[in-house]
RNA sequence: GACCACUUAGCUCAGUGGUAGAGCGCUGCAUUCACAUUGCAGAUGUCGGGGGUUCAAAUCCCUCAGUGGUCACCA
């Protein structure tokens, strides 16, 4: 044995031998009870960092179950992830000093499409690098052709069953990204404003009545004033006519239980095309709708000599043509909280537009129920209250997307009779309610979630024969925290919906790595520190361990040296206890155990830890498992025990190798490499650590 | 506004009712011994503040403060 222990060599050994011995793969225990996790499947537009070496807890659930017998198995995949790519994909496009509209749409398309394929080769590597053992052969990618003919089957079914539908309705739009979002892809982020108070004149000329704005700009668009009908004030005045400012446009005085009273001066311009409640008021009372700001993010014809205008441009020109008119009253300071895009920050417009959205009140009130009955366990349990508000509160969930990375919506208008036709993906030629073929298709794509929402079924549909019905439900979905609404929620809705069963019966969910200062990794701040120059400078086992010892479960963590170099510490100390046993062994060992009482009490305490470790990960207490291994291994073993026996070496040799062969097995879902070219050095049965028996089995 | 987590040794963190723990760091000693990526010994904390329950509280309850995060959003 070298004195040294090699990493990088033995880590490649080993994994090209597990691979091409087909361990990877559930078939290694044909006859086991399946036990499936799918790898929540990492973006495929930049290589992975540190943090997705979290996946390792997946890696040690499907090493310890593969060993206890079990038919495990562990899809990996990638994720086009339709935005955030196509948003990646322009930067890069920028430092060319480029944009996407100098490509059609195809071209577009096509240029992503490679550049994507190049990301995910470079983090299957990555996977390889840290030992995972996912069975390549069921990889799937979320654009390959029949996974997307599985979202399209469930989004024509939620169509048919009249869960999705088709409105013209506000919704979140991005005018710098050109496209919508749902709900959750909106930040609201706190802003210092003016919050103007405007005279508007009663068409009598008897006065006038003085609201309060933060949007003045959008004045034009104004179909309504709105009072409470029951504050005192404007009891006389409901109903009364008003002339719009800077228009000779009529708008009347309406009353509404939802304005408030003591905000501003009780009474509030309506404006429905351009802010959520105003749209609600607008729509209850019939009121016109009339945009003001376009697609382009600036202000339309109906603004006037300010049409062409961005809007915080207008807002000064139009308060600055209104104080000329004396109607502004005055302008406060104002702290409010207003929308913005998650990526670019810009500032958010409610706009009305037709979009695609899913009634999801029903498909909610399954997901609930699922977990409440514990049909779905979430750890950790705290997690629940989240999941459960969210979804007690979820409004109907837009998802179409203005942007062309991603799959197209399979739906056809006919521009004849007004209808939209809906396939599974293939081209209509007709349309069956009037036979016009002069179809239109939707050019807008799916948000990204909801063919990620569908990704457990998708995948075991379209792997192998016989997958589905022997895999589906998983046994655990096991992703970051961060992602629990955006994704496993809705996996929860879509997937009851469309098989009849949970995807999954065990949420588990790990916390965020941070930078060693303790800061958010982020591609802006440069210190997103990559996974494999980790496990070059401490090796795989090592990077494996640090992230599970030390950290409760759940809880986000500092990438700490200190923690990984001590870990490397350990893999030496494996190495040189197994030099010891191994290299070091006498002639004359003995070839039976001993009844000295040493020997008998480690015997003793290496079986409690069998069931310490057992325990731990079944109840995803992952840190319980290693730090009980690591004090055992060097503390109990190494320094006592070992250091015991070199006086009566010979006599105690079967149970030094008892004891650390049962070690390494305990050890291995958590640093496969060592434990393995250890393993094979001890007298062992069998042809691979991975697949040897679990000690407590 | 609501919810969640966190606050323990110099630093990073375990520890959910029974005499305070680990890793790193620190002090002293050891070294042709499997390992200096080592071993042995040692120092270090009124467990965020206050109150309560209990024979017993870092641990359970209440409250206050701070830190991080999430959700909802009133012009």
């Amino acid at each position: 044995m070298d004195k040294i222990y090699k990493q990088s060599e033995i880590e490649a050994k080993w994994y090209k031998f597990w691979e091409e011995q087909g361990f990877f793969k559930p078939e290694v225990n044909p006859d086991g009870e399946p036990y499936t996790i799918i790898l929540p499947p990492p973006n495929a537009n930049a290589p992975l960092h540190f943090g997705h070496a979290m996946y390792v807890i997946e890696d040690i659930l499907i090493r310890y179950k593969r060993m206890q017998g079990y038919s495990a198995l562990w899809l990996p995949g990638s994720d086009h992830a339709g935005f955030e790519t196509q948003y990646v994909f322009e930067k890069h496009l920028e430092k060319q000093g480029k944009s996407r509209f100098d490509y059609d749409r195809d071209t577009l398309y096509k240029l992503i499409w490679d550049f994507v394929q190049e990301n995910t080769g470079t983090m299957e590597n990555q996977l390889r690098r840290l030992g995972y053992s996912v069975d390549w052969s069921r990889m799937k990618f979320t654009l390959d052709p029949d996974i997307v003919k599985v979202v399209y089957k469930t989004f024509k079914r939620l169509f048919e069953d009249g869960l999705i539908y088709r409105s013209n309705r506000l919704v979140n739009y991005c005018t710098f990204n050109g496209t919508s979002f749902s709900d959750l892809e909106v930040n609201y982020v706190e802003k210092q404003d003016k919050l103007y108070f405007i005279k508007y004149p009663f068409a009598d000329g008897t006065g006038s009545i003085t609201i309060a704005t933060t949007r003045p700009e959008t004045l034009f668009g104004d179909s309504a004033v709105a009072v409470n009908p029951e504050d005192s004030r404007y009891q006389d005045i409901i109903g009364q006519t008003l002339i719009l400012p800077l228009t000779n446009r009529h708008i009347q005085i309406i009353a509404d239980l939802r304005v408030e009273k003591d905000f501003g001066t009780g009474a509030v311009k309506i404006t429905p095309a351009h802010d959520p409640l105003d749209y609600e008021i607008g729509r209850d009372n019939n009121l016109e709708q009339i945009t003001v700001i376009g697609f382009d993010g600036k202000l339309k014809e109906v603004a006037q000599k300010f049409a062409g205008m961005y809007p915080k441009q207008a807002r000064d020109a139009v308060v600055e043509e209104l104080n000329q008119l004396g109607l502004v009253e005055k302008a406060e300071d104002y702290t409010h909280r207003i929308g913005t895009c998650y990526k670019c920050g810009k500032p958010i417009e409610p706009l009305l537009l037709e979009q695609w959205f899913i009634d999801v009140k029903s498909l909610s009130r399954k997901a609930i129920k699922a977990v409440k009955t514990g049909e779905i366990k979430i750890y950790p349990k705290n997690w629940e209250t989240t999941y459960f508000r969210w979804l007690e509160n979820i409004k109907d969930w837009n998802i179409s997307r203005q942007i062309v990375w991603g799959m197209q919506i399979p739906a056809w208008f006919c521009n004849k009779c007004s209808e939209w036709i809906v396939t599974e993906g293939e081209v209509p030629e007709k349309c069956p309610n009037c036979q016009n073929s002069s179809l239109e298709r939707d050019t807008d794509v799916f948000d990204t979630w909801f063919s990620s929402g569908q990704w457990p079924y998708a995948t075991l549909q379209s792997t192998k024969e016989g997958d589905f019905e022997k895999f589906y439900p998983t046994s655990v979905m096991e992703t970051m925290y961060d992602i629990l609404l955006f994704w496993v929620a809705r996996m929860i809705m879509l997937g009851i919906y469309a098989t009849g069963k949970v995807p999954f019966k065990n949420i588990v969910l790990h916390g965020k790595v941070l930078d060693p200062l303790g800061q958010k990794m982020s591609k802006s701040k440069g210190n997103v520190v990559n996974s494999i120059e980790i496990v070059e400078q401490y090796g795989a086992d090592a990077a494996r361990m640090a992230l599970v010892y030390g950290t409760a479960f759940g809880h986000d963590q500092a990438l700490s040296h200190p923690k990984l170099q001590a870990m490397r510490n350990f893999t030496n100390k494996l190495w040189n206890i197994g030099r010891f046993i191994i290299e070091f062994k006498p002639e004359d060992s003995a070839n039976k155990f001993s009844f000295h009482s040493d020997d008998q009490e480690i015997i003793k305490k290496t079986q409690e830890l069998s069931v310490k470790v057992s325990t731990a990960l079944d109840q995803y207490r992952f840190h319980d498992a290693a730090d009980s291994l690591y004090e055992f291994i060097w503390h109990q073993f190494a320094d006592k025990y070992l250091e015991s026996v070199k006086n009566r070496r010979s006599e105690a040799q079967p149970t030094l190798e008892y004891v650390f062969k049962t070690c390494l097995e305990l050890l291995h879902p958590f640093m496969p490499f060592i434990t393995e070219e250890l393993w094979q050095k001890l007298p062992h049965q069998g042809e691979s650590i991975m697949i040897a028996k679990w000690p407590n089995s």
